[in-house]
DNA sequence: TATACTCGGACACAATGAGTCCGAGTAGCG
DNA sequence: CGCTACTCGGACTCATTGTGTCCGAGTATA
């Protein structure tokens, strides 16, 4: 089981809007973490599709994020990027071959699928608990404050 | 962001087993959930690789739990089938792009990937709190006492 | 000793993710 | 008011991983 890449380059660039008040097109984006400005548009439709960002069209436009920063989880971004489904998915094979429980039995979901999604509940509580906006915050703490700033002045203006 | 469907399968084979001493065989664990042999050997290897379940060969062959049902637990089993490693991996984008942080400067863990890793070290430990011997206990609590020894029985039994 | 049954790894196929491309739409500027 | 240039949005193709299958090596039994 591996994560899709995308969601790291997607937390990423949401840290880094937080620092912009006006729309940062998918290209500066691209070029800022050097990836490929084709695929990353693909994760920032995602989180445009999830409500998460706002796409502004014409000539200076690009995107925003809509809620405050502090009031966007890491499970928001994830669930966006990568799928709301669980990652563990129950067949109900007790249902079937020459022991197979009637239907009827089966009221509650199957021991190891309520299992399975306990930790996976753990899984996502812990990403709710965490905001971009704390993400920004350590980032600050661990490259400086200079670099955020550095990071906006370079958004808005026009250089390359 | 899927897990193996595999998964699902060792799990309820492991839960099985407990219910047996003698080598029990991939074909009739096949048959017993109704899924393809030759696919759930793939499983059964993997946990056989991992040390969770050890194989006899030979006319009367098959497999058994090497450990005791209560020191088997959930992250045992999807280690050995879904792999080791971390579902997020953390391309260390912040070292690329020109705003790029210092290799010097990267002596902890990018933030983002701090955060993500906590998450999935919730999930682990959540899925090392359950072991085999409690989805049985539950099973049993689910479907009545008579199931497992039933398929004790069938299993022992020449049965087809 | 021959046999029949077991596991084990090597081999195809399908689905999902990764990556790319071009067209529709809109804000700014002459 | 029209044009242009820039933006996003979805449709397409390729690579990787998971899914599924097969046959050969090995061993306890009769």
């Amino acid at each position: 089981m591996k994560m899709s890449g995308g969601v790291e380059w997607a937390l990423h660039c949401c840290v880094v809007l937080t620092a912009s008040n006006t729309p940062v097109p998918a290209a500066k984006l691209a070029e800022l973490h050097d990836v490929s400005s084709s695929y990353l548009a693909k994760q920032l439709q995602s989180l445009a599709r999830a409500g998460l960002i706002h796409s502004v069209q014409g000539k200076s436009g690009g995107y925003v994020l809509t809620r405050a920063p502090e009031s966007v989880t890491l499970l928001d971004v994830v669930r966006a990027v990568d799928g709301p489904g669980p990652t563990f998915v129950c067949t109900e094979i007790r249902q079937r071959g020459p022991f197979a429980t009637p239907a009827d039995a089966c009221t509650t979901p199957c021991p190891v699928a309520r299992a399975m999604w306990a930790a996976e509940d753990a899984w996502r509580q812990a990403l709710a608990a965490v905001t971009i906006a704390d993400l920004a915050r350590d980032v600050d703490a661990n490259s400086g404050p200079e670099a955020l700033v550095g990071i906006q002045t370079w958004l808005t203006s026009g250089a390359s």
